[in-house]
RNA sequence: CGGGGUGUGGCGCAGUUGGCUAGCGCGCCUGCCUUGGGAGCAGGAAGCCGAAGGUUCAAGUCCUUUCACCCCGACCA
């Protein structure tokens, strides 16, 4: 490609809307064009990008047997009522209606019609298992679309979608993914981590994500430093530190007087003792407002994702009214004694075997002491902390560390929760009718460009892998005006096309300098500088961009050079 | 949805207590010059100041409404 021929859509200046560098790089660089809010143009330049990404996870799915189709974005109402998500995704929705006033949303994902579809187009237990994807444009209204874009509201996914007759075959194709998914991320220069994962609203059991290490990563992911333990921190177990407070007397069990203590940090100057002393509780209110009081060792928090296996429905923390309303009092003093009987007690295993514990009293300025856990009506203990670096693996016991990552893909078994919704049953082997077992698949692609920049970017712009870079190559001749130099530049341009060494030729009039700057914001690995050392001695350089690395090759010796460096 | 902020040539911004022809940098166009890390000089084009309404002799500037975009939060009693 000539790049006079080209769009070249580039600026030194940084871009006032964009904030984290993967953002202001493609900006900069010229790969994607805003036109609203989480709603991006890709240009050339960008476009390349993706369909490399898009390539390798064809490659990779079609090797495990999956087959690609294309599902439409425009989706009737009735198929969402039937599957109960039009209500539950209803923010999330971008919703129309036609000109006869039948509501339609703009996908934001497909279960919905695969699982539809798979009635007309599979009958019988011999048609399975069958792995169907597809990489389309996926439509979400997000609370805050940020970052470009990592948080879209329009982007490109690859979702794939299994059916089986059993939970093994599901296993065995789970699997499969699980092992494709790790190639293409490996292919694509990734550094990641596989970890275990929630399956947040679209259900089902077992499910892991692929985390692209980087800082401005929106997850947490805790790992092991020992073993191989990973998870998600929303779905992450751990051991808490035990604590034993029998250092302190057994206080008598009794109510004190403690004005404008509020919070467990106020609760530690008052009583001078630490956080592990003292029960929080928490005041949950569901969308049937019922109410949920969640208890927990004062020095651990609660990881509200795995409150929601526990809590039906919507829920939010109880607002100030909600608590006068209930107990009576404001914040700070409520406590699980004495507490409406109408209230849900939710204890955290944290809870569990204390002595000696201090918590609200559920009158105004007032916490009682001298409280075990044997004093609360707790029927069941549940784990709902949050894990932290605090935490000991509960595998191995070694330190858990806690590390930012970027989610780039997500495999979940579904097995029959779509199925029965819609009704998708195949005739078994008995000749019964049974509900097909079903996985899904995700990996956000044009996710993927933001993480991978994130992962490999330096002063003076984007340093792309070789498997994803617009070009490989860029012919810089520095001196556009001198024939010597254009002549031998448009030769070997010729050659490496020829050898289909993909390369760009930057024939633009323009300085030197001002070509190279272009060449490392935009992130071409190679640069081949056609200049004084030419004209004197028959030498090219050739720098790398990965390393800044500068090599003198002979004229002749380039394409073996690039043969080499470019495998 | 709550809080904060910003809307002025393509981009980034300035514009005082309302006042005359709305500026600056970058980019763009023309010419000269230059060609190894975003050069220099000269000339030029490009704006109903986010939108609507109002106050006024006079509004980019004041008032009201509205829209868009950005940031923080939507969670620990």
């Amino acid at each position: 490609m000539r790049l006079s021929n080209y769009i070249v859509n580039t600026s030194k200046e940084i871009p006032k809307e964009a904030e984290i560098a993967s953002h202001q790089l493609m900006l900069r660089a010229g790969m994607i064009d805003k036109l609203t809010a989480g709603v991006y143009t890709f240009l050339p330049l960008g476009l390349k990008v993706l369909r490399k990404i898009e390539k390798i996870i064809r490659e990779e799915l079609d090797r495990i047997g999956a087959l690609e189709c294309l599902m439409p974005v425009i989706q009737p109402k009735e198929l969402w009522e039937q599957s109960g998500r039009w209500e539950k995704m209803n923010d999330l929705m971008f919703r129309l209606k036609d000109k006869n006033e039948r509501e339609y949303c703009l996908g934001p994902t497909h279960e919905e019609v695969i699982t539809d579809l798979f009635t007309r187009i599979v009958k019988s237990y011999k048609d399975l298992p069958v792995s169907l994807y597809q990489i389309q444009l996926k439509y979400r209204d997000e609370i805050r679309p940020r970052f470009g874009v990592m948080r879209a509201r329009e982007f490109v996914m690859k979702d794939a979608y299994s059916f089986h007759k059993d939970k093994k075959c599901l296993q065995k194709t789970y699997d499969d993914f699980y092992k494709a998914y790790t190639r293409i991320f490996e292919r694509l220069g990734l550094k990641f981590r596989v970890v275990e994962a929630d399956s947040g609203n679209i259900g089902g059991d077992s499910s892991h994500e692929f985390m692209v290490l980087a800082q401005t990563g929106e997850d947490d992911i805790i790992y092991c430093e020992n073993c191989n333990y990973a998870s998600n921190v929303e779905k992450a177990k751990g051991r808490f530190a035990l604590y034993d407070n029998s250092e302190f007397d057994l206080d008598e069990k009794k109510e004190i007087f403690t004005p404008n203590v509020k919070t467990i940090e106020d609760m530690e100057v008052f009583f001078k003792r630490s956080n592990k002393n003292f029960i929080k509780c928490v005041l949950y209110k569901n969308e049937k407002s019922e109410f949920f009081i969640c208890l927990i060792r004062g020095d651990l928090e609660i990881n509200e994702v795995k409150l929601a296996h526990i809590i039906s429905g919507e829920f939010a923390i109880a607002s100030e009214e909600d608590l006068i309303n209930l107990a009576g009092i404001g914040k700070g003093s409520l406590g699980p004694i004495g507490i409406d009987s109408k209230v849900n007690i939710i204890a955290d295993i944290s809870i569990k075997n204390t002595k000696n514990m201090i918590t609200g009293a559920n009158k105004k300025d007032t916490h009682i002491q001298g409280i075990s856990s044997d004093d609360i009506n707790i029927k069941k203990y549940y784990d709902i902390h949050k894990v932290d670096s605090t935490f000991k693996c509960s595998k191995c016991g070694e330190n858990l560390k806690i590390e930012r990552g970027i989610e780039v893909g997500h495999i979940f078994q579904l097995e029959d929760k779509y199925s029965k919704a819609s009704k998708a049953c195949f005739t078994g082997e008995s000749g019964k009718e049974l509900f097909v077992m079903m996985g899904c698949y995700g990996i956000g692609v044009t996710r993927i460009i933001g993480a991978a920049i994130e992962q490999n970017y330096d002063d003076n712009g984007i340093k792309w892998s070789l498997a994803l870079a617009p070009f490989l190559v860029n012919i810089i001749p520095v001196d556009i005006k001198k024939d010597e130099i254009v002549l031998f530049c448009d030769k070997i341009y010729n050659e490496l096309l020829n050898a289909n060494i993909e390369c760009c030729y930057d024939d633009r009039n323009f300085r030197a300098g001002f070509k190279f700057k272009d060449s490392d914001l935009i992130g071409i690995p190679y640069k081949l500088i056609v200049g004084n050392k030419f004209l004197e001695k028959g030498i090219i350089e050739i720098e790398e961009r990965s390393s800044n690395k500068k090599y003198d090759v002979d004229a002749k010796e380039i394409l073996p050079f690039l043969n080499e460096r470019l495998k």
